[in-house]
DNA sequence: AACCAGTTGCGAACGATTTGCAAGTACGTC
DNA sequence: GACGTACTTGCAAATCGTTCGCAACTGGTT
């Protein structure tokens, strides 16, 4: 949908918008959650900032991530028995499948599955206001 | 399938074969979780324990937890932000709706989604080992 | 009845995340 | 461009669900 760049850009703008403080570890922050596409996690993104920022801490992070969170900008994903990842929210919705083996973090997505969860729910008297799919897989052995 | 009695009884029988000691807790705790349809946690399968059985300490229904997970007769859910939730392993496989205001656990089950799902996997090169699916609902309101 | 590896209760440790607080800073106002 | 203040930061300590070390105990076997 937008390059990284245009990615940050498009969010600082919504930020400023929002009324919050656009501080420098903030705009760091949201440069680095914008241009990565791996699902890090906080120490992650705190080694990170702190090749561009030595002095930053960890709680910055943490709470940086939370706003970010609460203002739309970036979502949190909590996979099973891991500490918590984070993404852009910039773009359409998705669901992920987890490589057990090497830990990569795949994206997709199904108009058809979220009808139907819908429909299960609609039909138990609900309505869904956040949901969670995630698969843990493995790779297919193509050998013998 | 089977009426909390027999299924606690099925469940023993499971776990003396596979060897396991079967001590005065494993066996209420087994006979606690077995007869349980809400989907408790460790402190309140603690609490219905200590009922029964005065001294019983929470480090005790942890590690049995763990290993009635292991031995397969038990099995864990972590929901969001809430500590890890526990239910007998007999049934089928299901999924969740988790009500947001009651905290009621509803359990579903969709064929049609779990083919979607191994489809999807299978396109991306991966087969499922294991899955989470759990939709974050609110009762429909039927009030103007 | 004796044996002993597995299990318990207790308290301490763990680890990811959050929080209290004093010092620092963004940003609207003059 | 400096000022004032409410918001933010870095640090250290707290939190909290869960796990772990260890000495005392016990299930199941001989
Ligand atoms: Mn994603
Ligand atoms: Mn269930
Ligand atoms: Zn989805
Ligand atoms: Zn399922």
């Amino acid at each position: 949908m937008s390059n990284p760049a245009e990615r940050a850009e498009k969010l600082t703008d919504a930020l400023r918008e929002s009324g919050i403080r656009l501080t420098r570890q903030r705009r760091l922050l949201l440069d680095i959650v914008s241009r990565s596409d791996d699902h890090p996690d906080a120490v992650e993104l705190h080694r990170r900032a702190t090749d561009q920022m030595p002095g930053i801490s960890l709680s910055t992070v943490y709470r940086t991530l939370s706003a970010l969170e609460e203002h739309g900008v970036v979502q949190r994903h909590q996979f099973q028995n891991d500490t918590a990842r984070f993404e852009p929210a910039d773009g359409a919705h998705h669901d992920h499948m987890i490589d057990l083996d090497s830990g990569e973090v795949v994206e997709f997505h199904s108009d058809q599955i979220e009808r139907l969860q819908s429909e299960l729910a609609a039909e138990a008297g609900y309505e869904i206001v956040a949901h969670r799919m995630e698969l843990y897989v493995r790779k297919i052995d193509k050998e013998g």
